[in-house]
RNA sequence: GGGUAGAUGGCAGAGCGGUCAAAUGCACCAGACUGUAAAUCUGGCCUCUCACGAGUACGGGGGUUCGAAUCCCUCUCUACCCA
Protein backbone atom coordinates (compact mmCIF):
# COMPACT_ATOMS: atom_id res chain seq x y z
CA UNK A 1 0.00 0.00 0.00
CA UNK A 2 2.46 2.44 0.95
CA UNK A 3 4.70 3.68 -1.78
CA UNK A 4 8.46 3.50 -2.31
CA UNK A 5 9.98 6.81 -1.42
CA UNK A 6 11.64 7.34 -4.12
CA UNK A 7 8.33 7.41 -6.45
CA UNK A 8 6.73 9.54 -3.46
CA UNK A 9 9.28 11.95 -3.64
CA UNK A 10 8.97 12.08 -7.47
CA UNK A 11 5.11 12.94 -7.57
CA UNK A 12 5.32 15.47 -4.50
CA UNK A 13 8.14 17.02 -6.13
CA UNK A 14 6.42 17.48 -9.35
CA UNK A 15 5.55 21.45 -10.13
CA UNK A 16 7.50 22.55 -6.50
CA UNK A 17 9.58 25.69 -6.60
CA UNK A 18 11.54 25.65 -3.86
CA UNK A 19 12.67 22.65 -1.12
CA UNK A 20 14.68 23.95 1.55
CA UNK A 21 15.70 20.93 2.08
CA UNK A 22 14.83 18.37 -0.94
CA UNK A 23 17.26 15.90 0.91
CA UNK A 24 15.35 16.56 4.54
CA UNK A 25 12.30 15.78 2.54
CA UNK A 26 13.45 11.94 1.01
CA UNK A 27 14.68 11.33 4.82
CA UNK A 28 11.81 11.99 6.26
CA UNK A 29 9.97 9.94 3.94
CA UNK A 30 12.41 7.18 3.80
CA UNK A 31 12.21 7.46 7.72
CA UNK A 32 8.00 7.33 7.45
CA UNK A 33 7.74 4.25 4.70
CA UNK A 34 10.37 2.32 7.07
CA UNK A 35 8.32 3.14 9.96
CA UNK A 36 4.77 3.23 9.01
CA UNK A 37 4.53 6.99 10.73
CA UNK A 38 3.05 9.36 8.30
CA UNK A 39 4.67 12.94 7.90
CA UNK A 40 2.56 15.49 9.54
CA UNK A 41 2.20 18.15 6.50
CA UNK A 42 0.88 21.54 7.41
CA UNK A 43 -0.75 24.07 5.94
CA UNK A 44 -2.19 27.29 7.19
CA UNK A 45 -4.84 30.03 5.80
CA UNK A 46 -5.87 32.80 7.15
CA UNK A 47 -9.56 33.48 7.50
CA UNK A 48 -9.70 37.18 6.32
CA UNK A 49 -11.96 37.12 3.98
CA UNK A 50 -14.32 34.29 1.77
CA UNK A 51 -13.41 33.22 -1.35
CA UNK A 52 -11.11 30.60 -1.64
CA UNK A 53 -9.47 30.95 -4.99
CA UNK A 54 -7.92 28.99 -7.35
CA UNK A 55 -4.93 30.23 -6.12
CA UNK A 56 -5.12 29.00 -2.72
CA UNK A 57 -5.86 25.50 -4.54
CA UNK A 58 -2.05 24.99 -5.78
CA UNK A 59 -0.32 24.20 -2.30
CA UNK A 60 -3.33 22.82 -1.33
CA UNK A 61 -3.47 20.13 -4.22
CA UNK A 62 0.29 19.58 -3.19
CA UNK A 63 -1.72 18.53 0.59
CA UNK A 64 -3.82 16.41 -1.09
CA UNK A 65 -1.07 14.27 -2.58
CA UNK A 66 0.10 14.02 0.77
CA UNK A 67 -2.71 12.58 1.65
CA UNK A 68 -3.07 10.13 -1.29
CA UNK A 69 0.14 9.20 -0.21
CA UNK A 70 -0.93 7.92 3.39
CA UNK A 71 0.58 11.25 4.92
CA UNK A 72 -1.35 13.56 7.87
CA UNK A 73 -2.09 17.20 6.52
CA UNK A 74 -2.36 19.44 9.44
CA UNK A 75 -4.86 22.36 8.72
CA UNK A 76 -4.03 25.45 10.72
CA UNK A 77 -6.62 28.01 10.69
CA UNK A 78 -4.60 31.33 11.79
CA UNK A 79 -7.47 32.72 13.91
CA UNK A 80 -5.08 34.47 16.29
CA UNK A 81 -2.49 35.41 13.25
CA UNK A 82 -5.28 36.99 10.93
CA UNK A 83 -5.57 39.52 13.91
CA UNK A 84 -2.12 40.74 12.90
CA UNK A 85 -2.16 40.36 9.11
CA UNK A 86 0.55 38.40 7.08
CA UNK A 87 3.01 40.79 5.59
CA UNK A 88 4.17 38.62 2.60
CA UNK A 89 3.38 40.06 -0.68
CA UNK A 90 2.39 43.08 0.30
CA UNK A 91 3.57 46.14 -0.15
CA UNK A 92 1.45 47.97 2.68
CA UNK A 93 0.00 46.74 5.67
CA UNK A 94 -3.19 44.78 6.61
CA UNK A 95 -6.06 46.03 8.30
CA UNK A 96 -6.59 43.33 12.12
CA UNK A 97 -9.88 41.64 11.65
CA UNK A 98 -12.32 41.05 14.79
CA UNK A 99 -12.65 37.80 16.18
CA UNK A 100 -16.41 37.54 15.16
CA UNK A 101 -15.27 38.24 11.47
CA UNK A 102 -12.23 35.80 11.72
CA UNK A 103 -14.51 33.01 13.02
CA UNK A 104 -17.40 33.47 10.43
CA UNK A 105 -15.00 33.06 7.91
CA UNK A 106 -12.99 30.52 8.79
CA UNK A 107 -16.26 27.82 8.88
CA UNK A 108 -16.60 29.17 5.45
CA UNK A 109 -12.67 28.31 4.71
CA UNK A 110 -13.68 25.13 5.36
CA UNK A 111 -16.04 23.90 3.51
CA UNK A 112 -14.71 25.87 0.30
CA UNK A 113 -11.07 23.91 1.10
CA UNK A 114 -12.96 20.49 1.28
CA UNK A 115 -13.42 20.43 -2.66
CA UNK A 116 -9.37 20.47 -2.68
CA UNK A 117 -8.10 17.97 0.58
CA UNK A 118 -10.24 15.54 2.45
CA UNK A 119 -11.04 17.51 5.64
CA UNK A 120 -12.49 14.62 7.42
CA UNK A 121 -8.90 12.99 7.14
CA UNK A 122 -7.04 16.44 7.97
CA UNK A 123 -6.40 17.46 11.48
CA UNK A 124 -7.59 20.86 11.40
CA UNK A 125 -6.18 23.03 14.20
CA UNK A 126 -7.33 26.70 14.88
CA UNK A 127 -4.00 28.42 16.12
CA UNK A 128 -5.97 30.74 18.80
CA UNK A 129 -6.12 27.26 20.36
CA UNK A 130 -2.28 27.85 21.95
CA UNK A 131 -1.98 31.44 21.25
CA UNK A 132 -5.23 32.58 23.85
CA UNK A 133 -3.05 31.47 26.65
CA UNK A 134 0.26 32.33 25.46
CA UNK A 135 1.79 34.70 28.41
CA UNK A 136 3.90 37.24 28.71
CA UNK A 137 7.00 35.59 29.04
CA UNK A 138 6.76 33.37 26.29
CA UNK A 139 6.22 36.21 23.84
CA UNK A 140 9.78 37.23 25.34
CA UNK A 141 11.12 34.19 24.49
CA UNK A 142 9.57 33.88 21.36
CA UNK A 143 10.71 37.35 20.28
CA UNK A 144 14.36 36.90 21.69
CA UNK A 145 14.61 33.87 19.04
CA UNK A 146 14.97 36.71 15.85
CA UNK A 147 17.27 39.83 15.26
CA UNK A 148 15.65 42.90 13.51
CA UNK A 149 18.53 42.46 11.18
CA UNK A 150 16.94 39.26 9.90
CA UNK A 151 13.91 40.56 9.87
CA UNK A 152 14.56 43.47 8.13
CA UNK A 153 16.20 41.26 5.54
CA UNK A 154 13.05 39.69 3.63
CA UNK A 155 11.92 40.67 0.78
CA UNK A 156 8.94 42.82 1.75
CA UNK A 157 10.24 44.59 4.60
CA UNK A 158 12.95 45.59 2.63
CA UNK A 159 11.07 47.02 -0.16
CA UNK A 160 8.76 49.03 2.10
CA UNK A 161 11.74 50.25 3.60
CA UNK A 162 13.10 51.62 0.27
CA UNK A 163 9.62 52.73 -0.61
CA UNK A 164 9.05 54.72 2.25
CA UNK A 165 5.88 52.21 3.31
CA UNK A 166 5.17 52.33 7.06
CA UNK A 167 5.84 48.46 8.22
CA UNK A 168 4.69 48.26 11.94
CA UNK A 169 6.20 46.32 14.74
CA UNK A 170 2.70 43.76 15.09
CA UNK A 171 3.50 42.92 11.81
CA UNK A 172 6.91 41.24 12.38
CA UNK A 173 5.39 39.30 15.01
CA UNK A 174 3.58 37.55 12.27
CA UNK A 175 6.48 35.01 10.85
CA UNK A 176 7.31 34.43 14.45
CA UNK A 177 3.50 33.10 14.73
CA UNK A 178 3.34 31.25 12.30
CA UNK A 179 6.72 29.10 13.14
CA UNK A 180 5.83 28.59 16.27
CA UNK A 181 2.33 26.99 14.84
CA UNK A 182 4.95 24.84 13.54
CA UNK A 183 6.63 23.56 17.39
CA UNK A 184 2.83 23.40 18.33
CA UNK A 185 1.88 20.82 15.95
CA UNK A 186 5.36 19.31 15.49
CA UNK A 187 4.99 19.45 11.85
CA UNK A 188 7.38 17.89 9.18
CA UNK A 189 6.46 19.74 6.13
CA UNK A 190 5.42 23.11 5.39
CA UNK A 191 3.52 24.16 2.53
CA UNK A 192 3.05 26.98 1.17
CA UNK A 193 3.81 29.98 -2.38
CA UNK A 194 6.87 30.97 -2.66
CA UNK A 195 6.53 34.29 -0.83
CA UNK A 196 6.25 31.86 1.97
CA UNK A 197 9.85 31.03 1.60
CA UNK A 198 10.74 33.39 4.92
CA UNK A 199 8.09 32.32 7.11
CA UNK A 200 8.49 28.66 6.30
CA UNK A 201 12.40 28.66 7.52
CA UNK A 202 11.71 30.63 11.17
CA UNK A 203 9.20 27.43 11.49
CA UNK A 204 12.40 25.53 10.94
CA UNK A 205 14.41 27.90 13.30
CA UNK A 206 11.87 27.36 16.27
CA UNK A 207 11.87 24.08 15.77
CA UNK A 208 15.71 23.27 16.01
CA UNK A 209 15.39 25.88 19.08
CA UNK A 210 12.78 23.62 20.61
CA UNK A 211 14.84 20.78 19.84
CA UNK A 212 12.40 19.53 17.32
CA UNK A 213 13.95 18.04 13.75
CA UNK A 214 13.01 20.81 11.70
CA UNK A 215 10.27 20.78 8.84
CA UNK A 216 10.88 20.82 5.47
CA UNK A 217 10.23 24.05 3.98
CA UNK A 218 7.91 23.23 1.28
CA UNK A 219 6.71 25.98 -1.43
CA UNK A 220 4.62 26.02 -4.20
CA UNK A 221 4.90 28.65 -7.79
CA UNK A 222 2.66 31.56 -7.05
CA UNK A 223 -0.10 31.54 -9.44
CA UNK A 224 -0.81 34.45 -11.68
CA UNK A 225 -4.44 35.86 -12.14
CA UNK A 226 -6.57 36.98 -15.01
CA UNK A 227 -4.69 39.37 -16.25
CA UNK A 228 -1.78 36.92 -16.63
CA UNK A 229 0.36 39.40 -14.70
CA UNK A 230 0.14 39.78 -10.82
CA UNK A 231 -0.50 37.03 -8.58
CA UNK A 232 -3.96 35.78 -8.15
CA UNK A 233 -5.29 37.18 -4.92
CA UNK A 234 -8.69 38.50 -3.68
CA UNK A 235 -8.02 42.52 -3.51
CA UNK A 236 -6.77 42.14 -6.92
CA UNK A 237 -10.11 41.35 -8.90
CA UNK A 238 -8.52 38.82 -10.73
CA UNK A 239 -9.16 35.58 -9.01
CA UNK A 240 -11.83 32.51 -10.15
CA UNK A 241 -12.89 31.55 -6.74
CA UNK A 242 -14.26 27.72 -6.11
CA UNK A 243 -17.65 28.98 -4.88
CA UNK A 244 -18.46 30.30 -7.91
CA UNK A 245 -20.55 28.63 -10.65
CA UNK A 246 -19.95 27.06 -13.56
CA UNK A 247 -20.25 29.89 -16.33
CA UNK A 248 -18.21 32.18 -14.23
CA UNK A 249 -15.05 30.01 -13.89
CA UNK A 250 -15.41 28.82 -17.31
CA UNK A 251 -16.20 32.33 -18.57
CA UNK A 252 -12.80 34.03 -16.52
CA UNK A 253 -10.60 30.94 -18.13
CA UNK A 254 -11.61 32.01 -21.96
CA UNK A 255 -10.35 34.94 -21.18
CA UNK A 256 -6.90 34.38 -19.75
CA UNK A 257 -3.90 35.74 -21.88
CA UNK A 258 -2.91 32.57 -23.98
CA UNK A 259 0.71 32.27 -22.22
CA UNK A 260 -0.93 31.48 -18.92
CA UNK A 261 -2.37 28.26 -19.73
CA UNK A 262 0.85 26.38 -19.31
CA UNK A 263 0.85 27.41 -15.95
CA UNK A 264 -2.69 27.11 -15.21
CA UNK A 265 -2.46 23.66 -16.44
CA UNK A 266 0.45 22.31 -14.56
CA UNK A 267 -0.63 23.78 -11.54
CA UNK A 268 -4.36 23.72 -11.48
CA UNK A 269 -5.24 20.61 -13.12
CA UNK A 270 -3.61 16.85 -13.06
CA UNK A 271 -2.51 16.37 -16.69
CA UNK A 272 0.81 15.16 -17.15
CA UNK A 273 3.45 17.67 -18.64
CA UNK A 274 3.76 15.36 -21.73
CA UNK A 275 -0.33 15.41 -22.06
CA UNK A 276 0.02 19.23 -21.45
CA UNK A 277 2.92 19.86 -24.51
CA UNK A 278 0.47 18.37 -26.87
CA UNK A 279 -2.68 19.77 -25.54
CA UNK A 280 -0.73 23.36 -26.19
CA UNK A 281 0.35 22.48 -29.41
CA UNK A 282 -2.90 22.39 -31.11
CA UNK A 283 -5.13 25.23 -31.48
CA UNK A 284 -5.43 28.13 -28.30
CA UNK A 285 -8.57 28.04 -28.29
CA UNK A 286 -9.80 24.39 -28.29
CA UNK A 287 -6.91 24.09 -25.34
CA UNK A 288 -8.46 27.03 -23.35
CA UNK A 289 -11.89 25.41 -23.41
CA UNK A 290 -10.54 22.17 -22.20
CA UNK A 291 -8.56 23.70 -19.21
CA UNK A 292 -11.98 25.91 -18.42
CA UNK A 293 -13.83 22.23 -18.55
CA UNK A 294 -10.56 20.94 -15.95
CA UNK A 295 -11.06 23.47 -13.71
CA UNK A 296 -14.97 23.56 -13.43
CA UNK A 297 -14.82 19.16 -13.72
CA UNK A 298 -12.63 19.37 -10.33
CA UNK A 299 -15.13 22.06 -8.45
CA UNK A 300 -18.69 21.50 -10.19
CA UNK A 301 -18.20 18.02 -11.31
CA UNK A 302 -18.01 16.39 -14.96
CA UNK A 303 -21.28 16.83 -15.76
CA UNK A 304 -20.99 20.53 -14.87
CA UNK A 305 -17.97 20.77 -17.10
CA UNK A 306 -19.76 19.39 -20.26
CA UNK A 307 -22.78 21.46 -19.65
CA UNK A 308 -20.80 24.83 -19.36
CA UNK A 309 -18.73 23.70 -22.66
CA UNK A 310 -22.30 23.24 -24.55
CA UNK A 311 -23.43 26.05 -23.25
CA UNK A 312 -20.56 28.22 -24.30
CA UNK A 313 -20.76 26.27 -27.95
CA UNK A 314 -24.19 27.53 -28.26
CA UNK A 315 -23.53 31.11 -26.73
CA UNK A 316 -20.18 32.09 -28.72
CA UNK A 317 -19.99 29.65 -31.30
CA UNK A 318 -23.30 29.41 -32.53
CA UNK A 319 -24.71 32.42 -31.98
CA UNK A 320 -27.82 31.15 -29.67
CA UNK A 321 -28.40 31.38 -26.38
CA UNK A 322 -26.98 28.64 -23.44
CA UNK A 323 -29.35 26.36 -21.78
CA UNK A 324 -28.46 27.52 -18.20
CA UNK A 325 -29.24 31.17 -17.94
CA UNK A 326 -28.86 32.97 -14.35
CA UNK A 327 -31.90 34.33 -13.57
CA UNK A 328 -32.99 37.53 -11.54
CA UNK A 329 -36.14 38.12 -9.89
CA UNK A 330 -37.59 41.97 -10.60
CA UNK A 331 -40.77 42.66 -8.89
CA UNK A 332 -43.77 42.81 -10.77
CA UNK A 333 -44.83 45.87 -9.22
CA UNK A 334 -41.94 47.65 -11.15
CA UNK A 335 -43.79 47.18 -14.08
CA UNK A 336 -45.77 50.24 -15.99
CA UNK A 337 -48.45 48.56 -18.81
CA UNK A 338 -46.29 45.36 -18.49
CA UNK A 339 -43.24 47.48 -19.66
CA UNK A 340 -40.17 49.18 -18.26
CA UNK A 341 -37.56 51.86 -19.83
CA UNK A 342 -34.55 50.02 -21.16
CA UNK A 343 -32.39 51.60 -18.59
CA UNK A 344 -33.91 51.05 -15.97
CA UNK A 345 -34.46 47.67 -16.83
CA UNK A 346 -31.01 46.87 -17.22
CA UNK A 347 -29.94 48.25 -13.49
CA UNK A 348 -32.63 46.57 -11.66
CA UNK A 349 -31.55 43.47 -13.49
CA UNK A 350 -28.33 44.11 -12.00
CA UNK A 351 -26.25 43.97 -15.75
CA UNK A 352 -25.64 47.79 -14.54
CA UNK A 353 -24.24 50.01 -11.84
CA UNK A 354 -26.67 53.04 -12.50
CA UNK A 355 -29.64 53.94 -14.19
CA UNK A 356 -27.10 56.39 -16.03
CA UNK A 357 -24.99 53.41 -16.79
CA UNK A 358 -27.84 51.70 -18.32
CA UNK A 359 -28.60 54.88 -20.49
CA UNK A 360 -24.66 55.08 -21.86
CA UNK A 361 -25.39 50.83 -22.22
CA UNK A 362 -28.19 51.39 -24.25
CA UNK A 363 -26.96 54.53 -26.25
CA UNK A 364 -23.88 51.70 -27.18
CA UNK A 365 -26.10 49.42 -28.75
CA UNK A 366 -24.80 47.20 -25.46
CA UNK A 367 -28.37 46.04 -25.24
CA UNK A 368 -30.80 43.73 -26.66
CA UNK A 369 -33.38 41.65 -25.39
CA UNK A 370 -35.77 38.37 -26.20
CA UNK A 371 -35.48 35.65 -28.74
CA UNK A 372 -34.78 37.79 -31.64
CA UNK A 373 -32.53 39.83 -30.07
CA UNK A 374 -34.27 43.10 -30.73
CA UNK A 375 -32.69 46.47 -29.65
CA UNK A 376 -33.96 49.52 -27.57
CA UNK A 377 -34.81 52.29 -29.66
CA UNK A 378 -33.08 54.37 -27.30
CA UNK A 379 -32.92 54.07 -23.46
CA UNK A 380 -36.05 54.92 -22.34
CA UNK A 381 -38.27 53.06 -24.37
CA UNK A 382 -40.33 50.45 -22.57
CA UNK A 383 -39.43 46.83 -23.12
CA UNK A 384 -42.26 44.30 -22.58
CA UNK A 385 -41.07 42.30 -19.30
CA UNK A 386 -42.50 38.91 -19.44
CA UNK A 387 -41.30 35.98 -16.95
CA UNK A 388 -38.74 34.24 -18.96
CA UNK A 389 -37.41 37.25 -20.85
CA UNK A 390 -33.50 37.25 -21.75
CA UNK A 391 -31.43 40.34 -21.57
CA UNK A 392 -28.03 40.35 -23.19
CA UNK A 393 -25.49 43.12 -22.94
CA UNK A 394 -21.98 42.43 -23.87
CA UNK A 395 -21.28 38.74 -22.70
CA UNK A 396 -23.61 38.40 -19.50
CA UNK A 397 -26.96 37.05 -20.39
CA UNK A 398 -29.55 36.71 -17.64
CA UNK A 399 -33.28 35.77 -17.35
CA UNK A 400 -36.17 37.76 -15.86
CA UNK A 401 -38.31 36.37 -13.60
CA UNK A 402 -41.09 38.34 -12.18
CA UNK A 403 -41.85 38.47 -8.47
C1' G B 1 10.13 66.43 21.95
C1' G B 2 11.56 70.06 17.64
C1' G B 3 11.42 71.01 12.35
C1' U B 4 10.07 70.08 7.07
C1' A B 5 7.05 67.93 3.28
C1' G B 6 2.62 65.48 2.23
C1' A B 7 -2.89 63.33 2.33
C1' U B 8 -6.96 64.25 -4.81
C1' G B 9 -11.50 59.37 -8.19
C1' G B 10 -9.85 51.42 -8.11
C1' C B 11 -4.36 52.68 -8.63
C1' A B 12 -0.60 56.20 -10.29
C1' G B 13 -0.54 61.35 -10.82
C1' A B 14 -1.90 66.79 -12.53
C1' G B 15 -4.51 70.86 -10.60
C1' C B 16 -2.95 75.23 -6.37
C1' G B 17 -9.33 81.00 -5.52
C1' G B 18 -13.91 80.93 -10.27
C1' U B 19 -13.80 78.35 -17.06
C1' C B 20 -13.00 71.49 -11.81
C1' A B 21 -17.18 66.07 -11.52
C1' A B 22 -11.43 67.56 -11.49
C1' A B 23 -5.83 66.78 -17.13
C1' U B 24 -3.05 62.39 -18.35
C1' G B 25 -1.73 57.14 -17.85
C1' C B 26 -3.10 52.25 -16.07
C1' A B 27 -7.16 49.21 -14.79
C1' C B 28 -12.24 48.43 -15.97
C1' C B 29 -17.07 48.31 -19.26
C1' A B 30 -19.23 48.42 -24.19
C1' G B 31 -19.04 48.72 -29.85
C1' A B 32 -16.14 47.07 -34.48
C1' C B 33 -12.74 43.01 -35.53
C1' U B 34 -12.33 38.09 -33.11
C1' G B 35 -11.01 32.62 -30.28
C1' U B 36 -15.15 35.89 -23.94
C1' A B 37 -6.91 35.54 -26.08
C1' A B 38 -3.51 39.24 -28.23
C1' A B 39 -3.19 43.60 -31.33
C1' U B 40 -5.89 47.82 -33.34
C1' C B 41 -9.70 51.60 -33.74
C1' U B 42 -14.18 53.92 -31.31
C1' G B 43 -17.26 55.29 -27.22
C1' G B 44 -17.78 55.21 -21.94
C1' C B 45 -16.13 55.17 -16.85
C1' C B 46 -19.95 59.43 -9.10
C1' U B 47 -25.58 59.60 -8.42
C1' C B 48 -30.51 61.43 -9.88
C1' U B 49 -32.71 63.62 -14.36
C1' C B 50 -35.69 62.96 -21.37
C1' A B 51 -33.33 67.44 -20.79
C1' C B 52 -32.15 72.11 -18.63
C1' G B 53 -30.22 71.15 -14.18
C1' A B 54 -29.31 69.36 -9.24
C1' G B 55 -26.86 66.57 -5.46
C1' U B 56 -22.66 64.39 -3.48
C1' A B 57 -16.92 64.18 -3.94
C1' C B 58 -10.50 66.21 -3.63
C1' G B 59 -8.10 62.89 4.74
C1' G B 60 -11.89 64.83 9.37
C1' G B 61 -13.84 69.41 11.54
C1' G B 62 -14.10 74.74 11.57
C1' G B 63 -13.17 79.57 9.17
C1' U B 64 -12.08 83.58 5.27
C1' U B 65 -14.58 84.72 0.52
C1' C B 66 -19.95 86.45 -3.75
C1' G B 67 -17.16 81.77 -4.78
C1' A B 68 -12.30 76.88 -2.09
C1' A B 69 -9.52 70.63 -4.24
C1' U B 70 -6.98 75.37 -4.26
C1' C B 71 -6.21 80.50 1.36
C1' C B 72 -6.28 80.29 7.12
C1' C B 73 -6.94 77.40 11.88
C1' U B 74 -7.30 72.74 14.04
C1' C B 75 -7.47 67.38 14.34
C1' U B 76 -5.97 62.58 12.35
C1' C B 77 -2.48 59.91 9.52
C1' U B 78 2.30 59.34 6.63
C1' A B 79 7.39 60.24 5.15
C1' C B 80 11.96 62.77 5.92
C1' C B 81 15.60 65.58 9.08
C1' C B 82 17.21 66.74 14.17
C1' A B 83 16.94 64.87 19.44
Amino acid sequence: MVRPVEEQFAILTRGAAQLETADELKRKLAKSVATGVPLRVKYGIDPTGFDVHLGHTVPLRKLRQFQELGHTAVLIIGTATAQVGDPSGRDDSRVGLTPEQIDANAASYLTQIAKVVDVTKAEVRPNGEWFRHFDFASMLKLLGSMTMQRMLERDDFSKRLKSNTPIYLHECLYPLMQGHDSVEIRADVELGGTEQLFNLMVGRNLQRDAKQEPQVAFTMPILRGLDGEKKMGKSLANYVGLAETPREQFGKTMRIPDGLMREWFTLLTSREPGEIDAILAGKPNEAKKLLGADIVAGYHGPAAATQVLDDWRKQFEVGGDPDVIPEVTIPAGELVDGAIPAAKLLALAGLVKSNGEGRRKCDEGAFNFGPDRAKPADFKAAVTVTDGLILRLGRAIIRVRLG
